[in-house]
DNA sequence: CTGAAAGCGCTAACAA
DNA sequence: TTGTTAGCGCTTTCAG
């Protein structure tokens, strides 16, 4: 591999390696006619610095990392894949290298690769978190807010979302509306739901606790939860489903019974996963969480934290966005 | 960071580096009593080995690059993500690192950071193949299968998945069958148009031309595409889109003109998109591709080349895997 | 079984 | 403007 170090040049140059250094970093000063000389020989040799090597002369190494913690399903993939996208794009901008590290949490993460870490969201691997930051090594967390460490975070901010969700549902003139919630082990999750009760209660509308189905993002639960809600003797007019997921399951169900969407039940979901405008016959109403924009806010902390431009402990908080598409109506019988 | 060296751990120990090295690296002979003192140590001073060093100094590094092309539309990105998490397993199951290189094509990969190298693709980026195969760094291609190049290439079998398609439509009793065609610049487009014409030769078929209509793998060329063929004095009574996203068109066209899908029009879709299962009220029958296992394949195959366990220049073809769901019947009229 | 010492390829003082 | 040199932290002979 990359055999050709930077000896070689200075040799085939007829100068000292310093001078080809400075030439190949651009810095420092070099006579015009060494420099066109060296440049030449670099590409004659298709010299290519060893990474390692200045790594190592350099303390530092321009490389993040970027922690996923293994999930597989579609739900949870979209959600990593926008995330390396964002992250990927913003990496690539700032000519960082990313070292990617999908972990089921156990894994030990050798911080000395990298000069920071982002983790995409924190499920079963807060040890790690604390590893890093033993190590000192500048660090931002997605996805997950926590006041306790001295971290810094990008998140979406989930309950003034479900807020802005269930607004809209009453605002179309829905009074019977219920939720199916996340996994509530989730900080995501136990936040929608907060949005949710208290948008009721600051309308005045009771909060009916059969109205309230415990989900976990996955369709099966929703799809449960749909079948339970829709058997109610008054049952609810609209759902605010706390994933698109979910959201599907609900339409699905609605559709089976026959009960039209929107019509006769409104349904909005969250996260603008494409399942949601793809499902048909009625594209799926839904909160947006910009997910792009939260990577690539993380990576660009992680950068500001990395060159001292700034100090760790920032707690961004991102808005979702509602997507008004047609699976919401005014209720049918106001 | 990462600021204890070995040597810390020499000096607290009472011992030279050499001994903490060949203690952690267990290898050479150490004296049990010394062996347990060296380890306490590391323990308490946490120690971990500065990777640029060690590669370094060992003249290797344990790490791979994962080249995926950037683009950005579902299709593709169900692709790369499916891609990303087989690879991420295998490499974690090999102690591998994985460095990310989402490129256009423009960038140029230094190979001095990885061992070896993985396309996902190759989309516009011959030349970064090119680069890495001239310094001599393993190298594997995935889902391209070059006869030019002396890589190893881990591909579908894209032409056979075609014909098994087409094959399923023909035994469920249809005899006009129209196909959709991806994006025809790519090898994998053309393969899969080839293996129905094919097919269509072997069962004494008649090829119509106006059966054959050209998309690019995206929703609304197959709209279009279905509209046409809808429109046609003897429509076809079956249609193999070369994508579920295509089929996901197709299928969307059929509702929308008031045919019903499978009764009257058949619809066979490629790749197992989430997308295919969730589209409602028909889940459509596809031709699932392995991508996890293609990506665990390539990942094992360049651990190889590496490992210098094999030589650099195997072709390996996975088949695909037909996936019954009931957006295909025999045809009405039959 | 262990330590000394020679690099690995590069950067960054420092001196010239 | 340049070259010399001292590391960076580790692996790996090679003597003991």
């Amino acid at each position: 591999m990359a055999n050709v170090s930077i000896k070689d040049v200075a040799r085939e140059a007829g100068v000292s390696i310093a001078t080809v250094s400075r030439v190949f970093n651009k810095q420092g000063t070099v006579k015009r006619a060494n420099k066109i000389r060296v440049e030449a020989v670099i590409k004659k040799l298709k010299f290519r610095p060893n990474v390692s090597a200045q790594r190592l002369a350099a303390r530092h190494n321009n490389a993040v990392g970027l922690v996923i913690p293994r999930y597989s399903d579609i739900f949870h993939s979209f959600y990593a894949l926008q995330i390396l996208q964002g992250v990927g794009l913003a990496v690539e901008r700032l000519k960082l290298d990313l070292l990617l590290h999908i972990t089921n949490g156990n894994t030990f993460l050798n911080v000395s690769a990298v000069e920071g870490v982002i983790f995409s969201d924190i499920i079963g691997n807060e040890e790690q978190v604390d590893n890093v930051l033993q190590m000192d090594c500048p660090c931002v967390i997605m996805n997950y807010l926590t006041k306790d460490l001295p971290v810094s975070c990008v998140a979406i901010d989930n309950v003034n979302a479900a807020r802005k969700a269930t607004e809209y549902l009453i605002k179309l003139g829905h009074k019977r509306i219920a939720t199916i919630t996340g996994e509530l082990k989730s900080q995501v999750a136990i936040d929608r739901l907060d949005g949710y009760i208290e948008t009721l209660e600051k309308n005045k509308i009771e909060k009916k606790n059969n109205y309230v189905k415990y989900g976990d993002f996955g369709r099966d639960s929703a799809i449960r939860a749909t079948k339970e809600l829709i058997k109610l003797k008054t049952p609810p007019t609209a759902i605010f489903a706390a994933s698109d997921e979910m959201a599907v399951g609900a339409t699905q169900v609605a559709f089976e019974s026959g009960i039209n969407v929107p019509r006769g039940l409104s349904i909005i979901g969250f996260d603008d996963n494409p399942l949601a405008l793809n499902f048909s016959p009625v594209s799926i109403t839904t909160m947006r969480q910009p997910l792009h924009k939260m990577a690539m806010v993380a990576t660009e902390t992680l950068y500001d934290l990395i060159t001292k431009k700034a100090k760790g402990n920032k707690k961004i908080i991102l808005p979702c966005e509602l997507i008004e598409r047609n699976s919401c109506a005014s209720p049918a019988n106001r």
